[in-house]
DNA sequence: TCGGCTAGCACGTTTGAAAGGG
DNA sequence: ACCCTTTCAAACGTGCTAGCCG
């Protein structure tokens, strides 16, 4: 098996002449993602973010900001959104830390967040953030609002996909380019268990300025339950001692290695990697190893995943390259980036030429020119990525949800079967299978090849 | 007994319609 | 009649809490 390094040094020469040159490689590898509000996210990061999920549905926060560039402005775009799990456990809170308390469950059924704006042009995106403030999260399974669906107490983190074409449908013709930033991973949670996160949510989320000890709580807080505060009080560091002790607890150094090598490795890697962006294409036959470029000279430019995940096109199909630096494992938590509030990804894969030219027959302009925007109603909602077919794993059913519109079936998708979350080391044999199963026929896998949006199977 | 989950609560923000003024 | 600003209430988002449940 390769090593880690020598998969990297692979990324390191120049791209083959296949994947430099094509006119439909225009500006597909120069999508940049930057998340706002980098700080904030670092700050909880650095605790370890808790998510509350909620039957009814729950934002997150801090919300996923977006800021895009180097979109081609007359072209549309569709935003994605969907949660990977971190690794294949569950966790409990224990005296201040988090701890491996067993292997995770199923996992719930996959849904993919559509933002509301989408489809829309690339400088629509581009003009300003990108925000998915009402992405909710919640822990009912039967959901029918369209909320992402997560288990409590196992871990998360976002993934965004930025996928070129005109609407809905015509997204599996498209590429997807994904970026994930490690910043952004969280525990899922009913309830706060650090109360460090509880206090920083209250400081910086405005909807909970009324539990801030400035604010007209105080009468509220001196009326607490002795029991409870008895009963929280067992817990070390509980309320305002976040001050006195400003490390983070973090997670169990002793429980499982292999997310506390992230956790070990986020030091190191500050500074480093913070981004990682997937390009993938399980539609093709084989995986060909990417070529990345030089990086960018850039010094918040960290690791990432590149992949581009392509579906077949109808006429002319261009096998993808994908591109792939960091062969982390699946835990992208450990990672940080300097940063002055933003955490950015410019991709250092050459241009490719992986779009298929959109149909000059089909209705409507697709590019430049007066192209009103449909209404949020007409695609917001989510893809639903159910488990459809439980004698045929892998195979799942995708569905649109919109609150507007009943559940529209696109087909059959394929992706993991159920409890197939990959485990802390990637090139395990489970993993390697999996991803053999998909066509790629390189070690290098990360979590994307177990959480493909969609498959090519599918199509 | 214990940990996780949930419904109800109080408090605050957001949002959109209505009212008023220029 | 139109536009802008202000006001206000309903809707919504939030963490806290007690109690339920497996």
């Amino acid at each position: 098996m390769q090593s880690i390094r020598e998969l990297k040094s692979n990324f390191s020469g120049p791209p083959p002449a296949s994947m430099a040159a094509g006119p439909d490689a225009y500006l597909q590898g120069s999508i940049r993602m930057t998340l706002e509000d980098l700080e904030l996210w670092k700050t909880f990061h650095e605790i370890g973010t808790e998510m509350i999920i909620t039957k009814p549905g729950r934002r997150m926060f801090p919300h996923c900001k977006l800021s895009l560039s180097g979109l081609i402005p007359c072209a549309k775009y569709i935003l994605l959104v969907d949660m990977v799990p971190e690794d294949g456990f569950r966790y409990k809170w224990n005296k201040e830390k988090w701890e491996v308390a067993g292997k995770a469950e199923p996992q719930p059924p996959c849904r993919t967040y559509l933002h509301p704006d989408s489809p829309a042009l690339g400088s629509h995106w581009m003009k300003q953030s990108v925000s998915f403030l009402k992405l909710k999260l919640t822990n009912n399974t039967l959901d029918q609002h369209g909320h992402i669906i997560l288990h409590s107490m196992h871990r998360y983190h976002p993934r965004f996909h930025v996928v070129q074409a005109d609407d809905l449908f015509s997204v599996r013709w498209s590429v997807f380019q994904t970026f994930t930033f490690p910043e952004t991973s969280f525990t899922a949670v009913t309830a706060y268990q650090n109360t460090k996160i509880t206090k920083l949510k209250i400081n910086h989320n405005p909807f909970a300025k009324g539990f801030r000890d400035e604010g007209t709580n105080k009468k509220r807080r001196a009326n607490k339950n002795p029991a409870c505060v008895e009963k929280r009080a067992k817990i070390p560091g509980v309320l305002n001692e976040d001050s006195k002790d400003s490390s983070s607890p973090g997670f169990c150094q002793s429980s499982y290695d292999g997310y506390n090598g992230e956790e070990g490795r986020l030091v190191k890697r500050k500074d480093e990697d913070a981004v990682k962006e997937e390009r993938y294409s399980p539609w093709s036959a084989e995986r060909q190893q990417g070529v990345r470029t030089d990086s960018p000279a850039r010094t918040d430019t960290r690791d990432i995943y590149n992949t581009e995940q392509l579906v077949p096109a109808p006429a002319s199909y261009q096998p993808a390259h994908e591109y792939r630096k960091s062969p982390s494992p699946s835990s992208s938590v450990g990672s940080s980036i300097t940063g002055s509030g933003r955490s950015s990804f410019e991709p250092r894969v050459p241009d490719i030429a992986t779009v298929p030219d959109h149909d000059s027959s089909k209705p409507g302009p697709s590019h430049c020119g007066p192209q009103p925007l449909p209404g949020p109603q007409d695609y917001s909602g989510v893809l639903n990525m159910t488990m459809a077919q439980a004698g045929k794993p892998g195979v799942i059913g995708h569905h649109i949800y919109s609150p507007y519109s009943t559940e529209q079936p696109l087909g059959q998708w394929s992706g993991p079967g159920p409890a197939q979350y990959p485990p802390p080391h990637p090139l395990t044999a489970d993993y390697t299978s999996q991803a053999v199963h998909h066509g790629y026929h390189h070690g290098n896998v990360g979590e994307w090849s177990q959480y493909p949006l969609f498959s090519y199977s599918c199509w």
